[in-house]
DNA sequence: CTGCATGTTAGGTT
DNA sequence: CAACCTAACATGCA
């Protein structure tokens, strides 16, 4: 569930807490969590010292001194907490890394287990493969490249907004927003878009995300920053997962789509939706049908 | 018990 | 090849 404000938040946070800090232990109690290599290797961090932590579209990463990473991915249930050392370890915590003269932990928290943890020696291959994987982020592109990209995919919006090889770090919540903010249905085809269209979406995009970052992000269930805080974003929300509600611009009734095989909120009157296509069989049964 | 929700990825189809 | 769809993953919740 943390999309790029709410990690924004959390790596915000974890800088203000543990940035400078030593690892002085590191407790694995469920190591399948440390994908793609020996999940015990990661004790190599032992003595490391923390340079800083990013964001790389719903990544982060805790960089130390020396250049090697530790990157991690929240997926939907995933939490990063600084807990104090010897408070009570709250269920899940599948990963505790203690600091020298620090009493907190950072403890990597995840009820269904699908975050990912991975490390790097030295530029290992799994975390460059990642982060090369990912598209350009919302808040550093231009609209000039924002424009470009919409235009050179003919795929549905939404679906083209969620690709984190295309552009890292929206997911269902803000890209829904964006999209209503805009005026956009999350059907229209990319390449079909109107350039002044794009552009109003583009700084819609920027608008939200600065604004759910400002609120401490979204916590729709899950969602809580490092200190185990929730997000107050959620009451701002004006379509994402309002369905059978009324239109906060019209006053028409929040339909419920699915849309690149995610529940998508939409009102059809300020969201116009593209006229329907045939497909390439249906096209061919009216053929023989005439 | 059933179905749904979330982000990502793999695998298959159009 | 690009776009699209579905299943799988793990778990809690209604």
């Amino acid at each position: 569930m943390p999309e790029l404000p709410e990690v924004e938040v959390i790596v915000r946070g974890l800088n203000k807490k543990i940035r400078g800090l030593t690892i002085s232990n590191i407790q694995i109690n469920f190591p399948s969590i440390i994908k793609g290599m020996n999940p015990y290797g990661i004790r190599w961090f032992k003595g490391k010292t923390i340079n800083k932590i990013q964001r790389h579209g719903k990544f982060i990463s805790i960089e130390f001194v020396g250049g090697h990473k530790i990157l991690m991915h929240l997926c939907m249930s995933g939490k990063l907490l600084v807990l104090p050392k010897n408070g009570e370890l709250p269920k899940h915590s599948h990963l505790i890394f203690d600091f020298e003269n620090y009493d907190n932990s950072l403890i990597f928290n995840d009820v269904r287990r699908f975050g990912k943890i991975i490390y790097s020696f030295a530029g290992d291959y799994l975390v460059d493969e990642k982060l090369s994987g990912l598209g350009v982020d919302p808040l550093e592109m231009t609209e000039e490249q924002f424009v470009e990209i919409i235009q050179s995919h003919r795929k549905m919006i939404k679906s083209l907004l969620l690709s984190q090889a295309v552009i890292s770090g929206l997911g269902n919540i803000y890209v829904d927003e964006s999209l209503f903010d805009a005026g956009i249905h999350p059907m229209n085809l990319s390449n079909e878009i109107e350039r002044e269209q794009i552009i109003k979406l583009y700084h819609s995009i920027q608008k939200i995300l600065l604004a759910a970052i400002e609120a401490g992000g979204s916590t729709i269930d899950s969602f809580r920053n490092e200190e185990g805080k929730k997000g107050t974003f959620q009451f701002q929300h004006r379509i994402y997962g309002k369905y059978g509600e009324k239109c906060p611009k019209c006053g028409n009734t929040i339909i419920k789509i699915n849309v690149a095989g995610r529940t998508s909120s939409v009102c059809t009157t300020c969201q116009v939706p593209p006229a329907p296509r045939p497909t390439a069989r249906v096209f061919r049964e009216c053929w023989w049908g005439q």
